[in-house]
DNA sequence: GCCAACGTTGGC
DNA sequence: GCCAACGTTGGC
């Protein structure tokens, strides 16, 4: 799961109330549907710093509340608002994510050393969803590589 | 700031 | 349903 550490770090995360904090914002339908099809509560996930000098994995985190409607879809006042969304029928997903632990920086370029890797989605050629499915190969790997 | 890649929009 | 135009993402 990609943030921008400028926006909302790891720290961030440590930081809030119980080391908890809703995953806001997304407003790309497949990044939702991945949310809210196939993440459940206590499945684990990488933080992802993007759109930043050093993008790479910096730790891990836990699914702490499956996908309900996400609030800043209906605040005008948001830069998230959506017009489009109603509360009957809320557009935008997301799910509470608890911090777990930091992890070594890893960056993109150490992570594309990794022949294993290259069938990774977050390293896909032209990939720009902000979350993306991780194998168990994948993840142990990674796990390796701290 | 550039630009490749991809998603969304809206006219037809 | 097609597709051109436009917007966004995100590494570099």
């Amino acid at each position: 799961m990609k943030s921008e550490p400028d926006e909302f770090s790891i720290d961030d995360l440590a930081a809030a109330p119980a080391s908890r904090a809703p995953w806001t914002g997304i407003r790309n339908y497949q990044a939702r549907n991945f949310m809210r099809d196939d993440m459940r509560v206590g499945d684990q996930a990488f933080f992802y710093n993007s759109s930043c000098p050093e993008p790479g994995i910096v730790g891990i985190m836990r699914v702490c509340r499956t996908a309900y409607a996400d609030a800043t879809q209906f605040d005008a006042r948001s830069e998230y608002f959506d017009p489009k969304a109603t509360r009957d029928a809320p557009r935008w997903l997301h799910v509470d994510v608890a911090f777990v632990r930091k992890m070594r920086w890893i960056g993109l370029a150490e992570l594309r050393q990794h022949q294993v890797l290259a069938d990774m989605r977050l390293l896909q050629r032209g990939n720009r969803l902000s979350i993306t499915p991780v194998s168990a190969k994948h993840w142990k790997l990674i796990l390796r590589m701290e």
